[in-house]
DNA sequence: AGATCAAATATCCTATAGGATTGTCGGACC
DNA sequence: GGTCCGACAATCCTATAGGATATTTGATCT
C-alpha cells in the first residue's frame, strides 16, 4: 500500500490557465477534506440514516489519523448530520419524522420566498444565466444536484450569507429525505422551477416570491405523502 | 483491582432520593463541557473578538487533553464563533461589520415575528408565566441574560426546533455586538418587551407579530448607530 | 423456551511524543 | 530607509499506549 490514499490533488503540472480564480492555494486542512467526504457519503446514502460511524473504521478506510476525523465529525454534529452519544460513538441522524418535516418546510416558507424576491431584484446576471431548470436531468441524482444548485443560486442571489447558509443546511436534509424514498416526481418540479426562472429573468420580485412559495408548498405536499404517522 | 467488573447494575443501597430529576446520568463528554466554557468566555468578552485561541493554552488552562478542546473548537467554528486558519490556529471571529449586522437583522425580521405569532397562539402557560420584561434588571449583564431568555422562550413557544436553534445562534452574535459597545439603552427595549408580553398574554397572534417586528426594527436602529462605515 | 446476569469485545476518551508546515521576527544588504 | 532572507516559535497533524464505558454474546437458571 502506497500513501495514495486521499491524495491532496495539488498536481504541480496543472495548467496555470485560471490562476486568478484561486490566487492562494490553501490546503485548508485534512479535517475539511474528511468533512466533505463523510458529508458526501451521507448525502449519497452510502451511509444510510441511523448508521453507526466509528472513528476507527474511518481511520482504516481513509488512511488518516483520528484527529481530523474527530474534528470532521464534530462539525457534522453541529450541522445536524450525525449525533454523538457518550462512549457509544457517532451515528448518522435518523430519517426525518413528520414533525421535523413540518418544521423544515415551515422554515423554508419563511426564508426562501423572501430570498427569491431579493434575488429577482439584485441577482448578478451571470448567476442568473447559470440557472437551469433541470429539464435535461438524465437521472435522479443528476436532478437532485441540479435542484440543489438551483436553490443555492437563488439563496446566494439574495445577498445574505445567513440566508444562503441556512438554506444550504436545510436542503441537505431535504435531499436525504427525498433520496430515502427514491421520489420520482420531477416533471412537476421542473415546471415550477421554470415558472420561478421566468419571474427571475423578468426581475419581477413579487412574482418570484409567489412562485417560490407555491413551489415549496407543492413540494411539501409531494413529500408529506411518504410519511403516514 | 481483582474484580474487574463489579456488578454493573442493581445497587440497591443507592440513595434514590432525587433520581427522578435526572433519570439517566450521562456525563455527555468533556468536549461539551469545554464547548460551553469557551462559548461562555466568548459571550462574556473574556475572549474579545479577533483574539487568538490556541489549543495549547487551553490545555494548560483547563487541564484537559487536546482531543476534547479540538472538538469543542470545531463545534464553535461550525457555529461561527471562532474561525480556523490552516497551521495558524484558532481565533475568535472578528466583530460584526455593517453588512453582517444588516444580514442578521434581515434574517431576524423574517423569523422572529412569525415565531411571536405562533407563540401567542400555542405557547405553554408555564412558559408564558416565565416571561419577564427585564424591568428589574440591575446591571447590563443581567438585562442581557434576561433579554436572551425572553427571546428564547418565545422562539421555543413557536414549537419549531429549527426556529429556536437558529434564533439562539443569532442572538449570541447580537449579544456580543451589544456588549462590545456597552450599549446602555434598556428603557425602550423594556417597554417594547412589555408590549410583546401583553400581546402574548392576550393570545393575540397578529398583535404579537407586529410588536415583535417593531421591536426588532427599533433594536436595529439603536445598534446600527454604532457602526459608521 | 425465555429471561437474567456475567464475561468479552469494540469503541471512545485521554495522554504524550515527535515530525511537518506556516507565520513572524530580526538582521544584512542595496 | 526599504526590502529580502534565514532562524525561531507556534501550531497543526500523526502515531501509539492505556484506561473507561457501552454493546453484544453466551451460559445458567426458572
Amino acid at each position: 500500500m502506497t500513501k495514495t490514499s486521499l491524495s491532496v490533488g495539488k498536481v504541480p503540472d496543472m495548467p496555470a490557465l485560471n490562476d486568478m480564480d484561486r490566487p492562494i492555494v490553501r490546503p485548508s486542512g485534512l479535517a475539511e477534506e474528511v468533512y466533505r467526504r463523510i458529508r458526501a457519503d451521507i448525502i449519497s446514502l452510502r451511509l444510510p440514516p441511523d448508521t453507526r460511524v466509528s472513528v476507527d473504521s474511518l481511520v482504516r478506510e481513509l488512511g488518516v489519523s483520528q484527529t481530523p476525523i474527530r474534528e470532521a465529525l464534530s462539525m457534522l454534529e453541529a450541522n445536524g448530520l450525525v449525533s454523538k452519544r457518550h462512549f457509544a460513538g457517532y451515528a448518522t441522524s435518523p430519517r426525518m419524522n413528520r414533525a421535523q418535516l413540518d418544521d423544515l418546510f415551515e422554515f423554508r416558507l419563511l426564508i426562501e420566498p423572501h430570498a427569491a424576491r431579493k434575488a429577482a431584484e439584485g441577482m448578478a446576471d451571470n448567476d442568473m444565466a447559470a440557472l437551469a431548470s433541470g429539464e435535461s436531468a438524465p437521472s435522479h441524482d443528476a436532478f437532485a444536484d441540479m435542484d440543489t444548485e438551483f436553490h443555492r443560486l437563488i439563496a446566494q442571489g439574495a445577498g445574505n450569507h445567513l440566508i444562503a447558509d441556512s438554506l444550504a443546511r436545510l436542503h441537505i436534509h431535504v435531499h436525504i429525505f427525498r433520496s430515502c424514498f427514491r421520489s420520482e416526481i420531477t416533471e412537476e418540479a421542473v415546471h415550477e422551477h421554470d415558472v420561478i426562472i421566468a419571474a427571475l429573468r423578468a426581475r419581477d420580485g413579487a412574482r418570484a416570491e409567489a412562485a417560490m412559495r407555491r413551489h415549496i408548498e407543492l413540494s411539501y405536499g409531494r413529500l408529506r405523502d411518504f410519511i403516514k404517522e
